[in-house]
DNA sequence: TCTGGGGTCCTATAACCT
DNA sequence: TCTGAGGTTATAGGACCC
């Protein structure tokens, strides 16, 4: 998909079509998840931090990320995939590749090329979004192909033509070449695709390490054999937050990585999975990252196992100067929740420590900790994010856009009006206005998507 | 207003086992 | 019992991707 967030926003409003729209973290330490086209024009692009951003697009509409949104239009166009096939690997909620040889969907380029405009069309139909395709005889090569056709375009890679194309290009279109690699190639007097082809394999290893070297050296060959491959399990769960300010108290610390915790276990148990491995991230007041891991005796899905693990290597990191993110995650997963007897151990022995009487210093009984950490602070705002849809009793389904001083103001526009709709604005706790669903971009799309498992023609 | 959040994979080293 | 080779795991860090 092509700038997805951000064509997602401007599909839901109207107002925003043509225009500068920029989604991503509004906090003071925000990042830019996606640009439209219109912002990229001034610079504007993903992984910038959004302050840099407002100084070189100020007149952009500035948005935070509705996943619900981005998810409902990634299964529609996932489920198109999967009318062609039965191997459809999603690389993320806006990519994905697809075999449709295995589906026999198509046999040879000019079919692919048929089949691929014609996903096109229904994407654009069934989402009302525009998608990108590149087509190939491999993985890379049609993730090579599908960032040249973006935006709204088709580009097929022949077989044959591979490495006449790839050759003059620099090495940071191979997958897996990041800034580290491309500068680390660049010292080495390699620019170019056809320059790693030419030093050789040995040369690469040497450069880059085993791994690492040698896929490089095929994939500037053009082979690259690696097969689609459907569901595949994820190996990790982790949770992380980026404070607006760093925390340099001690016990805030411990409380977040406690909170931190439950917020992963919680994710954890949605997916029905349980992890051995507990991790803790770590990033200091200068950036500096540092992770501590702890393998249990057996996998976990337990709140208090993992809460107390990660305090445990909490204990083992020095956080004087101040941290500016915390993170939890769980790794080792497996399938199923196993009868967790050190679990049970525990928790019978928290147990016993609260009958017993408190331990001195740490204060609160985990039950009522839980609470107090869910519990708003009793006079909180309603929190009206830019962008989050909502209704108003009198005027309808609308979007904030933005508030502060105790207002909220709000565009009254759905994504099927033609034209942008009115603003008005309202005090943050009218009783009148409340958080709504986002509305589907394509009316009865829904129907539409479901009924088109046989691609239709 | 410097630098998000969720992942994957690879490497190096140490510890431990056979 | 000593020594060495080689494998497996745990741990930490880093690059990369969207």
């Amino acid at each position: 998909m092509d700038a997805f967030y951000a064509s997602a926003e401007q599909a839901a409003k109207p107002s925003l079509r043509g225009k500068a729209v920029v989604v991503g973290g509004l906090g003071p330490r925000g990042v830019v998840a996606t640009a439209s086209y219109e912002a990229r024009k001034f610079g504007v692009h993903s992984a910038m931090p959004m302050g840099q951003a407002r100084r070189l697009a100020p007149h952009a509409a500035y948005l935070v990320p509705r996943f619900r949104l981005y998810r409902a239009i990634s299964e529609q166009v996932m489920g198109l995939l999967g009318a062609l096939s039965p191997l459809v690997e999603p690389l993320s909620l806006d990519e994905a590749f697809v075999d449709l040889e295995a589906g026999e969907a198509a046999w040879d380029a000019d079919s692919a090329e048929a089949v691929g405009r014609r996903l096109r069309d229904d994407i654009r139909r069934v989402t009302g979004l525009t998608g990108s395709v590149g087509l190939a005889a491999s993985k890379m090569l049609a993730k090579i192909g599908s960032e040249e056709a973006k935006p709204d375009g088709l580009v097929l890679i022949r077989p044959g033509t591979e490495r006449a194309l790839l050759g003059p290009r620099s090495v940071r279109i191979l997958p897996g070449v990041g800034p580290a690699t491309g500068d680390h190639l660049r010292r080495a007097g390699i620019l170019t695709v056809e320059e790693i082809a030419g030093a050789g394999e040995d040369e690469m290893v040497r450069l880059l390490g085993k791994a690492h070297g040698s896929h490089l050296y095929e994939m500037a060959l053009a082979r690259d054999e690696r097969p689609v491959v459907a569901e595949r399990d994820s190996k990790s769960v982790s949770v992380e937050d980026t404070y607006d300010v760093d925390i340099h108290d001690r016990v805030r610390v411990r409380m977040e990585v406690r909170r931190l915790a439950d917020r992963c276990v919680e994710r954890l148990r949605s997916a029905e999975r349980s992890g051995r491995t507990v991790v803790l991230k770590v990033r200091r007041y200068d950036f500096s990252t540092l992770t501590r891991s702890e393998t249990l005796r057996g996998p976990t899905d337990d709140p208090g196992v993992v809460r107390e693990a990660a305090a445990r290597l909490l204990e083992s990191v020095d956080t004087t100067g101040g941290v500016r993110l915390l993170g939890v995650g769980v790794s080792g997963l497996a399938d199923f929740t196993q009868e967790d007897l050190f679990a049970q151990f525990a928790a019978a022995e928290e147990e016993a420590e609260a009958a017993a009487g408190e331990p001195e210093g740490t204060a609160v009984a985990p039950v009522e900790a839980a609470e107090e950490a869910e519990a708003e602070p009793e006079h909180v705002e309603r929190r009206w994010l830019a962008g989050h849809d909502v209704r108003h009793a009198e005027f309808g389904p609308g979007w904030v856009q933005g508030s502060g001083l105790g207002r909220v103001t709000v565009r009254f526009e759905t994504p099927y009006d033609a034209v942008r709709g009115r603003v008005r604005t309202f005090r943050v706790d009218d009783p009148e206005l409340v958080p709504a669903e986002p509305l589907p971009l394509v009316e009865g799309a829904e129907d539409q998507v479901g009924s088109s498992s046989a691609p239709a023609t």
